[in-house]
DNA sequence: CCATATCGGTGGTCAGACCACTTTGCTATT
DNA sequence: AATAGCAAAGTGGTCTGACCACCGATATGG
Protein backbone atom coordinates (compact mmCIF):
# COMPACT_ATOMS: atom_id res chain seq x y z
CA UNK A 1 0.00 0.00 0.00
CA UNK A 2 0.91 3.39 -0.79
CA UNK A 3 -1.04 5.35 1.85
CA UNK A 4 0.86 7.30 3.59
CA UNK A 5 1.36 6.97 7.33
CA UNK A 6 3.02 6.73 10.45
CA UNK A 7 5.59 3.94 11.61
CA UNK A 8 3.73 0.35 11.89
CA UNK A 9 0.26 2.21 11.43
CA UNK A 10 -1.93 -0.30 9.72
CA UNK A 11 -3.12 0.04 6.34
CA UNK A 12 -6.76 0.27 7.11
CA UNK A 13 -6.42 3.04 9.44
CA UNK A 14 -4.46 4.96 6.61
CA UNK A 15 -7.18 4.84 4.73
CA UNK A 16 -9.96 6.00 6.88
CA UNK A 17 -7.40 8.91 7.08
CA UNK A 18 -7.51 9.19 3.42
CA UNK A 19 -11.35 8.73 2.95
CA UNK A 20 -11.57 11.69 4.99
CA UNK A 21 -9.56 13.88 3.50
CA UNK A 22 -11.31 12.84 -0.14
CA UNK A 23 -14.69 14.07 1.93
CA UNK A 24 -13.13 17.28 2.75
CA UNK A 25 -11.44 17.80 -0.59
CA UNK A 26 -14.62 17.17 -2.66
CA UNK A 27 -16.80 18.76 0.02
CA UNK A 28 -18.90 15.52 0.10
CA UNK A 29 -22.05 16.38 2.22
CA UNK A 30 -24.72 13.35 3.41
CA UNK A 31 -26.47 11.26 0.98
CA UNK A 32 -23.43 11.56 -1.85
CA UNK A 33 -21.59 8.70 -3.16
CA UNK A 34 -18.12 8.01 -2.00
CA UNK A 35 -16.23 5.96 -4.64
CA UNK A 36 -16.47 2.73 -4.95
CA UNK A 37 -14.11 0.08 -3.64
CA UNK A 38 -12.82 -0.97 -6.55
CA UNK A 39 -12.10 2.70 -7.55
CA UNK A 40 -10.45 3.21 -3.79
CA UNK A 41 -8.00 0.16 -4.04
CA UNK A 42 -6.79 1.38 -7.34
CA UNK A 43 -6.43 5.34 -6.27
CA UNK A 44 -4.69 4.17 -2.95
CA UNK A 45 -2.51 1.38 -3.85
CA UNK A 46 -4.44 -0.59 -1.42
CA UNK A 47 -5.67 -4.55 -1.35
CA UNK A 48 -9.74 -3.88 -1.62
CA UNK A 49 -9.89 -5.78 1.38
CA UNK A 50 -7.89 -3.53 3.31
CA UNK A 51 -10.12 -0.88 2.16
CA UNK A 52 -13.10 -2.76 2.88
CA UNK A 53 -11.98 -3.34 6.38
CA UNK A 54 -11.70 0.61 6.88
CA UNK A 55 -15.08 0.86 5.30
CA UNK A 56 -17.06 -1.73 7.27
CA UNK A 57 -15.67 0.21 10.19
CA UNK A 58 -17.18 3.51 9.46
CA UNK A 59 -20.46 1.35 8.64
CA UNK A 60 -20.39 -0.07 12.06
CA UNK A 61 -20.36 3.50 13.52
CA UNK A 62 -23.18 4.53 10.86
CA UNK A 63 -20.65 7.37 9.06
CA UNK A 64 -21.80 5.94 5.87
CA UNK A 65 -24.86 3.45 4.37
CA UNK A 66 -23.87 1.03 2.09
CA UNK A 67 -26.45 0.00 -0.90
CA UNK A 68 -25.91 -3.35 -2.45
CA UNK A 69 -25.35 -3.25 -6.01
CA UNK A 70 -25.46 0.50 -5.67
CA UNK A 71 -22.38 1.88 -3.49
CA UNK A 72 -21.18 4.00 -0.83
CA UNK A 73 -22.78 6.49 0.52
CA UNK A 74 -22.09 9.22 3.37
CA UNK A 75 -24.96 8.51 6.20
CA UNK A 76 -26.68 11.23 7.97
CA UNK A 77 -26.44 9.25 11.14
CA UNK A 78 -29.37 7.55 11.09
CA UNK A 79 -30.35 4.97 14.10
CA UNK A 80 -28.10 2.38 12.53
CA UNK A 81 -28.63 -1.00 13.38
CA UNK A 82 -25.22 -1.42 14.91
CA UNK A 83 -25.92 0.24 17.93
CA UNK A 84 -26.89 -2.09 19.90
CA UNK A 85 -23.43 -3.96 19.71
CA UNK A 86 -21.85 -1.06 20.08
CA UNK A 87 -23.67 0.27 23.10
CA UNK A 88 -23.86 -2.96 24.59
CA UNK A 89 -19.86 -3.18 24.76
CA UNK A 90 -19.39 0.66 25.55
CA UNK A 91 -21.89 1.18 27.70
CA UNK A 92 -20.79 -0.98 30.76
CA UNK A 93 -18.90 0.87 32.89
CA UNK A 94 -20.97 2.67 35.24
CA UNK A 95 -18.84 5.96 35.19
CA UNK A 96 -19.47 6.03 31.34
CA UNK A 97 -22.80 6.05 31.72
CA UNK A 98 -22.63 8.82 33.82
CA UNK A 99 -20.79 10.90 32.03
CA UNK A 100 -23.16 10.57 29.28
CA UNK A 101 -25.86 11.50 31.08
CA UNK A 102 -24.40 14.52 32.00
CA UNK A 103 -23.19 15.27 29.50
CA UNK A 104 -26.81 15.08 27.53
CA UNK A 105 -28.50 16.78 29.98
CA UNK A 106 -26.01 19.75 29.54
CA UNK A 107 -26.70 19.72 25.69
CA UNK A 108 -30.44 19.93 26.38
CA UNK A 109 -30.46 22.78 28.24
CA UNK A 110 -27.90 25.05 25.94
CA UNK A 111 -29.88 23.74 23.13
CA UNK A 112 -32.95 25.31 24.82
CA UNK A 113 -31.19 28.47 25.89
CA UNK A 114 -30.17 29.19 22.57
CA UNK A 115 -33.35 28.37 20.55
CA UNK A 116 -34.75 30.37 23.81
CA UNK A 117 -34.30 33.40 21.44
CA UNK A 118 -35.93 31.75 18.06
CA UNK A 119 -39.28 30.20 19.32
CA UNK A 120 -42.52 31.86 18.26
CA UNK A 121 -45.84 31.35 20.20
CA UNK A 122 -46.51 29.59 16.93
CA UNK A 123 -43.41 27.12 18.09
CA UNK A 124 -44.56 27.53 21.48
CA UNK A 125 -48.28 25.65 20.58
CA UNK A 126 -46.51 23.38 18.60
CA UNK A 127 -44.57 21.85 21.45
CA UNK A 128 -47.49 22.13 23.52
CA UNK A 129 -48.91 19.69 21.43
CA UNK A 130 -45.95 17.46 21.29
CA UNK A 131 -46.07 17.24 24.88
CA UNK A 132 -49.83 15.88 24.40
CA UNK A 133 -49.37 13.75 21.96
CA UNK A 134 -46.88 12.26 23.42
CA UNK A 135 -48.17 12.27 27.25
CA UNK A 136 -48.72 8.59 27.19
CA UNK A 137 -45.37 8.12 26.16
CA UNK A 138 -42.61 9.61 28.32
CA UNK A 139 -39.39 8.32 26.11
CA UNK A 140 -41.00 9.59 22.90
CA UNK A 141 -42.16 12.44 24.20
CA UNK A 142 -38.72 13.21 25.22
CA UNK A 143 -37.29 12.73 21.93
CA UNK A 144 -39.86 14.79 20.14
CA UNK A 145 -39.67 17.75 22.13
CA UNK A 146 -36.22 18.02 22.35
CA UNK A 147 -35.84 17.32 18.48
CA UNK A 148 -37.95 20.12 17.49
CA UNK A 149 -36.20 22.61 20.20
CA UNK A 150 -32.81 21.69 18.03
CA UNK A 151 -34.56 22.24 14.74
CA UNK A 152 -34.57 25.97 16.21
CA UNK A 153 -31.13 26.07 17.49
CA UNK A 154 -29.22 26.85 14.17
CA UNK A 155 -26.34 24.88 15.01
CA UNK A 156 -25.68 21.47 13.19
CA UNK A 157 -22.55 20.85 15.48
CA UNK A 158 -24.99 20.65 18.67
CA UNK A 159 -27.53 19.09 16.92
CA UNK A 160 -25.72 16.32 15.62
CA UNK A 161 -23.85 15.73 19.16
CA UNK A 162 -27.33 15.55 20.76
CA UNK A 163 -28.53 12.84 18.74
CA UNK A 164 -25.22 10.54 18.98
CA UNK A 165 -25.88 10.68 22.76
CA UNK A 166 -29.08 10.06 22.74
CA UNK A 167 -29.09 6.99 20.38
CA UNK A 168 -26.28 5.55 22.47
CA UNK A 169 -27.91 6.65 25.85
CA UNK A 170 -31.65 5.17 24.42
CA UNK A 171 -29.84 1.45 23.69
CA UNK A 172 -29.60 1.37 28.04
CA UNK A 173 -32.16 3.55 29.75
CA UNK A 174 -35.31 5.49 28.92
CA UNK A 175 -34.33 8.86 30.18
CA UNK A 176 -36.69 11.40 30.34
CA UNK A 177 -37.63 14.42 32.44
CA UNK A 178 -41.33 14.06 34.79
CA UNK A 179 -44.37 15.89 33.87
CA UNK A 180 -43.80 19.10 35.72
CA UNK A 181 -40.66 19.55 33.58
CA UNK A 182 -42.48 19.89 30.81
CA UNK A 183 -44.43 22.20 31.72
CA UNK A 184 -42.57 24.24 33.78
CA UNK A 185 -40.02 24.65 31.19
CA UNK A 186 -43.06 25.64 28.93
CA UNK A 187 -44.02 28.48 30.96
CA UNK A 188 -40.52 29.69 31.45
CA UNK A 189 -40.54 30.26 27.59
CA UNK A 190 -44.13 31.66 27.39
CA UNK A 191 -42.99 34.35 29.97
CA UNK A 192 -39.87 35.04 28.58
CA UNK A 193 -37.94 34.30 31.70
CA UNK A 194 -34.54 32.77 30.03
CA UNK A 195 -32.69 33.71 33.58
CA UNK A 196 -34.50 30.79 34.69
CA UNK A 197 -34.45 27.52 32.45
CA UNK A 198 -30.67 27.11 33.50
CA UNK A 199 -32.14 26.81 37.44
CA UNK A 200 -34.89 24.67 36.31
CA UNK A 201 -32.81 22.47 34.45
CA UNK A 202 -30.14 22.04 37.26
CA UNK A 203 -32.82 21.48 39.57
CA UNK A 204 -34.40 18.36 37.36
CA UNK A 205 -33.19 14.87 37.44
CA UNK A 206 -34.02 12.25 34.51
CA UNK A 207 -36.30 10.12 35.23
CA UNK A 208 -35.75 6.31 34.11
CA UNK A 209 -37.95 3.42 33.25
CA UNK A 210 -36.86 -0.21 33.10
CA UNK B 1 -20.77 -18.43 6.06
CA UNK B 2 -23.34 -20.17 9.00
CA UNK B 3 -23.89 -17.66 11.29
CA UNK B 4 -27.24 -17.54 12.12
CA UNK B 5 -28.45 -14.09 10.88
CA UNK B 6 -31.39 -11.90 9.82
CA UNK B 7 -32.56 -11.51 6.47
CA UNK B 8 -30.28 -9.68 4.69
CA UNK B 9 -27.74 -8.90 7.83
CA UNK B 10 -24.02 -9.07 6.62
CA UNK B 11 -21.81 -11.75 7.27
CA UNK B 12 -19.48 -9.24 9.53
CA UNK B 13 -22.31 -8.00 11.74
CA UNK B 14 -23.15 -11.58 12.56
CA UNK B 15 -19.76 -12.16 13.39
CA UNK B 16 -19.80 -9.49 15.67
CA UNK B 17 -23.10 -10.75 17.74
CA UNK B 18 -21.28 -13.95 17.67
CA UNK B 19 -17.66 -13.04 19.38
CA UNK B 20 -19.67 -11.25 21.97
CA UNK B 21 -21.60 -14.05 22.89
CA UNK B 22 -18.49 -16.02 23.01
CA UNK B 23 -16.78 -13.14 25.33
CA UNK B 24 -20.01 -13.83 27.42
CA UNK B 25 -19.94 -17.84 27.50
CA UNK B 26 -16.61 -17.83 28.37
CA UNK B 27 -16.66 -15.14 30.30
CA UNK B 28 -13.46 -13.11 29.00
CA UNK B 29 -12.31 -10.40 30.70
CA UNK B 30 -10.11 -7.03 29.64
CA UNK B 31 -6.38 -8.69 28.52
CA UNK B 32 -7.74 -11.92 27.96
CA UNK B 33 -6.86 -13.33 24.13
CA UNK B 34 -9.81 -14.21 21.69
CA UNK B 35 -9.59 -17.09 19.43
CA UNK B 36 -7.07 -16.45 16.30
CA UNK B 37 -8.71 -14.88 13.24
CA UNK B 38 -8.56 -18.10 11.33
CA UNK B 39 -9.42 -20.05 14.15
CA UNK B 40 -12.82 -18.24 14.22
CA UNK B 41 -12.94 -18.69 10.31
CA UNK B 42 -13.46 -22.25 11.00
CA UNK B 43 -15.59 -22.09 14.05
CA UNK B 44 -18.28 -19.80 12.77
CA UNK B 45 -17.91 -21.53 9.18
CA UNK B 46 -17.11 -17.87 7.65
CA UNK B 47 -14.34 -16.88 4.94
CA UNK B 48 -10.90 -14.99 7.52
CA UNK B 49 -12.06 -11.49 5.66
CA UNK B 50 -14.96 -11.72 6.72
CA UNK B 51 -13.80 -12.40 10.70
CA UNK B 52 -11.08 -9.40 9.66
CA UNK B 53 -13.69 -7.18 9.07
CA UNK B 54 -15.41 -7.75 11.87
CA UNK B 55 -12.14 -7.47 14.38
CA UNK B 56 -11.06 -4.27 12.29
CA UNK B 57 -14.32 -2.48 13.24
CA UNK B 58 -13.85 -3.66 16.87
CA UNK B 59 -10.47 -2.51 16.93
CA UNK B 60 -10.91 0.88 15.45
CA UNK B 61 -13.49 1.35 18.40
CA UNK B 62 -10.92 -0.20 20.90
CA UNK B 63 -12.93 -2.82 22.15
CA UNK B 64 -10.11 -4.88 21.25
CA UNK B 65 -6.14 -5.00 20.89
CA UNK B 66 -4.57 -6.87 18.47
CA UNK B 67 -0.60 -7.79 18.41
CA UNK B 68 0.94 -8.84 15.73
CA UNK B 69 2.40 -12.40 15.90
CA UNK B 70 0.67 -12.65 19.58
CA UNK B 71 -2.88 -12.49 19.12
CA UNK B 72 -6.24 -10.52 19.74
CA UNK B 73 -6.99 -9.61 22.96
CA UNK B 74 -9.96 -8.12 24.65
CA UNK B 75 -9.20 -4.34 25.29
CA UNK B 76 -8.98 -2.68 28.77
CA UNK B 77 -11.14 -0.66 27.41
CA UNK B 78 -11.60 2.70 26.76
CA UNK B 79 -15.01 4.21 25.66
CA UNK B 80 -14.40 7.08 25.02
CA UNK B 81 -11.97 6.13 21.72
CA UNK B 82 -15.52 5.79 20.11
CA UNK B 83 -15.64 9.25 20.73
CA UNK B 84 -13.02 10.40 19.04
CA UNK B 85 -13.57 8.51 15.67
CA UNK B 86 -16.99 9.39 15.62
CA UNK B 87 -16.44 13.33 16.22
CA UNK B 88 -13.02 13.54 13.89
CA UNK B 89 -16.00 12.75 11.45
CA UNK B 90 -18.70 15.14 12.33
CA UNK B 91 -16.78 18.16 13.05
CA UNK B 92 -14.93 17.73 9.99
CA UNK B 93 -17.65 17.37 7.59
CA UNK B 94 -20.23 19.80 8.32
CA UNK B 95 -19.89 22.13 10.96
CA UNK B 96 -19.51 25.94 10.21
CA UNK B 97 -16.71 27.62 12.20
CA UNK B 98 -19.67 29.21 13.92
CA UNK B 99 -21.10 26.31 14.95
CA UNK B 100 -17.80 25.04 16.48
CA UNK B 101 -17.00 27.99 18.17
CA UNK B 102 -20.21 28.23 19.45
CA UNK B 103 -20.47 24.63 21.17
CA UNK B 104 -16.69 24.93 22.14
CA UNK B 105 -17.82 27.49 24.40
CA UNK B 106 -20.71 26.14 25.56
CA UNK B 107 -18.66 23.35 26.54
CA UNK B 108 -16.32 25.67 28.34
CA UNK B 109 -18.85 27.71 30.28
CA UNK B 110 -20.09 24.01 31.89
CA UNK B 111 -17.10 22.34 32.80
CA UNK B 112 -16.26 25.54 34.79
CA UNK B 113 -19.31 25.18 36.24
CA UNK B 114 -18.73 21.26 37.01
CA UNK B 115 -15.25 22.23 37.87
CA UNK B 116 -16.52 24.56 40.30
CA UNK B 117 -17.61 22.85 43.36
CA UNK B 118 -14.25 20.68 43.78
CA UNK B 119 -11.76 23.75 43.43
CA UNK B 120 -9.89 24.09 45.99
CA UNK B 121 -7.78 27.11 46.70
CA UNK B 122 -4.61 25.19 46.26
CA UNK B 123 -5.78 24.46 42.72
CA UNK B 124 -7.13 28.14 42.70
CA UNK B 125 -3.77 29.10 42.88
CA UNK B 126 -2.27 26.98 40.55
CA UNK B 127 -4.52 27.96 37.97
CA UNK B 128 -3.21 31.95 38.79
CA UNK B 129 0.03 30.46 37.68
CA UNK B 130 -0.76 29.46 34.58
CA UNK B 131 -2.21 32.12 33.45
CA UNK B 132 1.11 34.28 34.23
CA UNK B 133 3.61 31.56 33.05
CA UNK B 134 1.31 32.28 28.91
CA UNK B 135 0.66 35.56 29.80
CA UNK B 136 2.52 36.30 26.55
CA UNK B 137 1.42 33.66 24.46
CA UNK B 138 -2.74 34.13 24.90
CA UNK B 139 -3.63 30.65 22.81
CA UNK B 140 -1.54 28.43 24.54
CA UNK B 141 -2.73 30.40 27.91
CA UNK B 142 -6.42 29.70 26.66
CA UNK B 143 -5.37 25.67 26.54
CA UNK B 144 -3.52 25.71 29.94
CA UNK B 145 -6.46 26.91 31.84
CA UNK B 146 -8.95 24.95 30.50
CA UNK B 147 -6.78 22.25 30.39
CA UNK B 148 -6.47 21.96 33.94
CA UNK B 149 -9.89 22.77 34.81
CA UNK B 150 -10.79 20.09 32.63
CA UNK B 151 -8.79 17.48 34.96
CA UNK B 152 -11.01 18.40 37.64
CA UNK B 153 -14.59 18.16 36.04
CA UNK B 154 -14.54 14.44 36.36
CA UNK B 155 -16.55 13.89 33.24
CA UNK B 156 -14.38 12.37 30.52
CA UNK B 157 -16.55 12.17 27.80
CA UNK B 158 -16.69 16.46 28.13
CA UNK B 159 -13.12 16.04 28.35
CA UNK B 160 -12.69 13.88 25.40
CA UNK B 161 -14.98 16.15 23.49
CA UNK B 162 -13.48 19.37 24.45
CA UNK B 163 -9.76 18.07 22.99
CA UNK B 164 -11.39 17.41 19.92
CA UNK B 165 -13.27 20.57 19.40
CA UNK B 166 -10.22 22.65 20.75
CA UNK B 167 -8.01 20.80 18.28
CA UNK B 168 -9.85 21.16 15.36
CA UNK B 169 -10.68 24.53 16.07
CA UNK B 170 -6.65 25.36 16.65
CA UNK B 171 -6.27 24.49 12.51
CA UNK B 172 -8.54 26.85 11.40
CA UNK B 173 -8.16 30.08 14.14
CA UNK B 174 -6.20 31.26 17.58
CA UNK B 175 -9.25 31.49 19.81
CA UNK B 176 -8.67 32.78 23.08
CA UNK B 177 -10.14 35.39 25.44
CA UNK B 178 -8.73 38.37 26.33
CA UNK B 179 -7.15 39.34 29.93
CA UNK B 180 -10.01 40.93 31.68
CA UNK B 181 -11.94 37.88 31.35
CA UNK B 182 -9.34 35.09 33.01
CA UNK B 183 -9.20 37.65 36.01
CA UNK B 184 -12.83 38.11 36.29
CA UNK B 185 -13.86 33.95 36.46
CA UNK B 186 -10.54 34.05 38.54
CA UNK B 187 -12.16 36.55 40.66
CA UNK B 188 -15.43 34.37 40.62
CA UNK B 189 -14.41 31.43 41.20
CA UNK B 190 -12.50 32.82 44.37
CA UNK B 191 -15.60 34.61 45.91
CA UNK B 192 -17.86 31.77 45.18
CA UNK B 193 -19.90 33.57 42.77
CA UNK B 194 -21.20 30.38 41.24
CA UNK B 195 -24.07 32.23 39.85
CA UNK B 196 -22.42 34.66 37.71
CA UNK B 197 -20.44 32.45 35.83
CA UNK B 198 -22.99 31.38 33.73
CA UNK B 199 -23.09 35.77 32.77
CA UNK B 200 -19.29 35.94 32.40
CA UNK B 201 -18.74 33.70 29.72
CA UNK B 202 -22.40 34.67 28.08
CA UNK B 203 -21.06 38.30 27.82
CA UNK B 204 -17.81 37.30 26.36
CA UNK B 205 -16.61 36.65 22.69
CA UNK B 206 -13.52 34.81 21.94
CA UNK B 207 -10.49 36.72 20.27
CA UNK B 208 -8.84 36.08 17.64
CA UNK B 209 -4.81 35.94 16.12
CA UNK B 210 -3.78 35.42 12.42
C1' DC C 1 23.88 -24.02 31.58
C1' DC C 2 23.22 -20.59 28.26
C1' DA C 3 23.03 -18.36 23.80
C1' DT C 4 21.17 -19.00 19.37
C1' DA C 5 18.83 -20.83 15.32
C1' DT C 6 14.64 -22.79 13.93
C1' DC C 7 9.85 -23.48 13.47
C1' DG C 8 4.98 -23.02 14.17
C1' DG C 9 1.30 -19.89 15.09
C1' DT C 10 -0.55 -15.29 14.50
C1' DG C 11 -1.85 -10.93 12.50
C1' DG C 12 -1.22 -7.88 7.97
C1' DT C 13 -1.98 -7.57 3.25
C1' DC C 14 -2.87 -8.59 -1.40
C1' DA C 15 -4.80 -10.68 -5.66
C1' DG C 16 -8.27 -12.98 -7.87
C1' DA C 17 -12.33 -15.28 -8.21
C1' DC C 18 -17.42 -15.80 -7.76
C1' DC C 19 -22.00 -14.31 -6.38
C1' DA C 20 -26.06 -11.06 -5.82
C1' DC C 21 -27.96 -6.88 -6.80
C1' DT C 22 -28.95 -2.47 -9.30
C1' DT C 23 -28.96 0.46 -13.12
C1' DT C 24 -28.72 1.32 -17.80
C1' DG C 25 -29.35 0.85 -22.34
C1' DC C 26 -30.05 -1.93 -26.24
C1' DT C 27 -32.95 -5.19 -28.66
C1' DA C 28 -36.85 -7.23 -30.37
C1' DT C 29 -41.61 -7.40 -30.38
C1' DT C 30 -45.92 -5.18 -30.73
C1' DA D 1 -42.75 4.65 -32.58
C1' DA D 2 -43.49 2.87 -28.08
C1' DT D 3 -42.67 -0.47 -24.90
C1' DA D 4 -41.66 -4.81 -22.72
C1' DG D 5 -37.82 -7.62 -21.87
C1' DC D 6 -33.25 -8.85 -21.51
C1' DA D 7 -28.18 -8.41 -21.51
C1' DA D 8 -24.16 -6.01 -19.85
C1' DA D 9 -21.57 -3.23 -16.82
C1' DG D 10 -20.68 -1.66 -12.37
C1' DT D 11 -20.95 -2.33 -7.44
C1' DG D 12 -20.92 -4.39 -2.88
C1' DG D 13 -20.50 -9.25 -0.42
C1' DT D 14 -17.76 -13.13 0.39
C1' DC D 15 -14.39 -16.75 0.08
C1' DT D 16 -9.87 -18.77 -0.91
C1' DG D 17 -5.15 -19.03 -1.08
C1' DA D 18 -0.92 -17.01 -1.00
C1' DC D 19 2.95 -14.27 1.06
C1' DC D 20 5.07 -11.44 4.53
C1' DA D 21 6.49 -9.83 9.30
C1' DC D 22 6.43 -10.71 13.90
C1' DC D 23 6.44 -13.33 18.37
C1' DG D 24 7.30 -17.06 21.41
C1' DA D 25 8.69 -21.58 22.43
C1' DT D 26 11.50 -25.26 21.45
C1' DA D 27 15.36 -27.65 19.85
C1' DT D 28 20.20 -27.25 19.04
C1' DG D 29 25.04 -26.31 19.57
C1' DG D 30 28.51 -24.42 22.35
Amino acid sequence: MAVSMSPKQKVYQGILQEIRELIDRHNLKPGDKIPSERELSGKLQAGRSSIREALRAMELLGLIETRHGEGTFLSNYQPYQTVEILASFILQENSTKRDLVLAKQIIEKEITKLAYQQLTPTNFKELQSILEENKHNPKERHVAYFRYILNHTDNLLLAKIWYLMEDFSSTVNNLYYDDYFYQALQTLLYENRYGQIERLFMNTSYKETE
